[in-house]
DNA sequence: GCAAAAGTGTTCACAGTACACCCATGG
DNA sequence: CCATGGGTGTACTGTGAACACTTTTGC
């Protein structure tokens, strides 16, 4: 790779943040607006350099998380890609080491230092070419996302959304947020406690806003699902004219 | 994220490949000597340092591909992750991005500049502590063996391994091998092809080695398989004493 | 009682498994 | 004719979707 004279070269590398969080049944993206040049004034996720050498690269995300939003204790932060195209900074050959992270109702986030305002917008709208952001940051929201509904299938990610106790109802809501779904929800009610360890009860409480009072549960033991929470089917979607349609993996409407 | 005197510091890019192939029913990895300080002489994922800023990391990898083990075109690298803690490298904070890639019988590899030797090994033999791998390769190899076993399941990653075109029962051994399972090959046949898009007919030719010739297929265009290939049930897999034992999700045998 | 949400039971369709069976070739 | 692997038909079984129905609360 190098003969003892040459010389690997350096490059400046950063991380950036996707942080997802659940607002009035939306699912929303945690945006700064920039301080500083380059992208001055525009949208962008939070992040930043890593400080010095010696700086744990995750450590790095809590720090910029902490300095651009005022948030701390976020509780998993999980790699999601390495975005490295020569150009994607102006300010030279910048890596971005991106995680995801996924949480329930956080706190009206605080401008920091390099961030003239930090907020929460829905990811619907942070998409759309109107909203724009930074660098490639549309890209990488995007692979966040769906990294995210994918992960809702297969882990126990869900949980993570909610408080430390939940009821089952609540938990859907979190799927049909992230999925952007409608789910029967006695089916779901059975699926979710079929899944082993993925949720246990909390206690013989009973919490209420409407109707009958339900049962309260807590993240249980297991990352991975079994069986699996599968996304295909079941699932409605709402047409842009208000009927409901099928959705089907290949996007069409089933017979 | 820094004021205006403050420089982000740098850090050494470096690439690591983990590239599976199929040599005799069993998964292979590539593996090369290294022929450099640190870590002289052990076993290790070929892979080095960008050459230049302006590199594009992919193309960084192909190039040491080719450098270390004689190999080209390879056909997808698809990102696996990033390794960066400090400490991980005695040479200074060094950044790794790993890329996996699976291809089918690929030539005997040749040593290069920086690597003694270049070589297939089964992974197996490659993740036991015997072969202790230098950095923390040991840890990317297993990761990418994991990520490519969850992609035979839900995309067409499987076609990969074989030549132009292939019979099902060829398609079955990669699944196979991998897995590390059995399957039925008369269920395989029609699941295989009930996931549309995955293969499809390669002329009305036929080719044979033993009993009726079988038909000829070849990759097909979709990516992501619908209905997946799941894994759990159908799977028996070889016991140590030679029978054969269920495999169930959690690990445990079916009662 | 009525509305609303929680929770249960039951039916139906379909997908996955197991396995009997037929087909096409080489020796 | 037999061995070998390719390919088809079919019965059984479990899981998910749909939905009727009961339970428990507030008003």
């Amino acid at each position: 790779m190098d003969d003892d004279r040459w010389v690997p070269p350096c490059v400046l590398l950063a991380v950036d943040l996707v942080i997802l969080t659940l607002r009035g049944s939306r699912l929303h993206v945690l945006l700064i607006e920039r301080g500083v040049e380059p992208f001055r004034g525009a949208l962008a996720l939070p992040g930043g350099f890593l400080r010095d050498q010696e700086e744990d690269i995750v450590a790095a995300a809590r720090r910029e998380l902490f300095e651009e939003a005022g948030l701390a204790d976020v509780p998993h932060l999980e790699a999601l890609g390495v975005y490295g195209e020569p150009g994607r900074d102006p300010r030279g050959r910048v890596v971005s080491v991106a995680y995801l992270a996924i949480a329930p109702r956080l706190p009206q986030p605080v401008a920091g230092t390099d961030a003239a305002g930090a907020c929460w917008r829905p990811v619907e709208y942070a998409l759309t070419a109107s909203a724009e952001l930074a660098f490639d940051h549309s890209r990488i929201l995007k692979d966040g996302v769906e990294r995210a509904r994918v992960k809702l299938e297969h882990s126990a990610l869900a949980t993570a959304f909610c408080g430390e106790t939940f009821t089952i109802s609540e938990l859907q809501q979190v799927y049909e947020a992230v999925w952007g779904v409608q789910l029967d929800p006695r089916n779901f009610y059975r699926k979710v406690q079929s899944a082993r360890g993925f949720i246990v009860a909390a206690g013989p409480m009973r919490r209420t806003e409407g109707g009958r009072p339900a049962r309260l549960f807590k993240a249980g033991p297991v990352q991975a699902l079994y069986p699996p929470m599968v996304r295909s089917a079941q699932a409605v979607t709402e047409g842009p004219d208000g009927h409901k349609a099928q959705v089907t993996p290949e996007g069409g409407t089933a017979p």
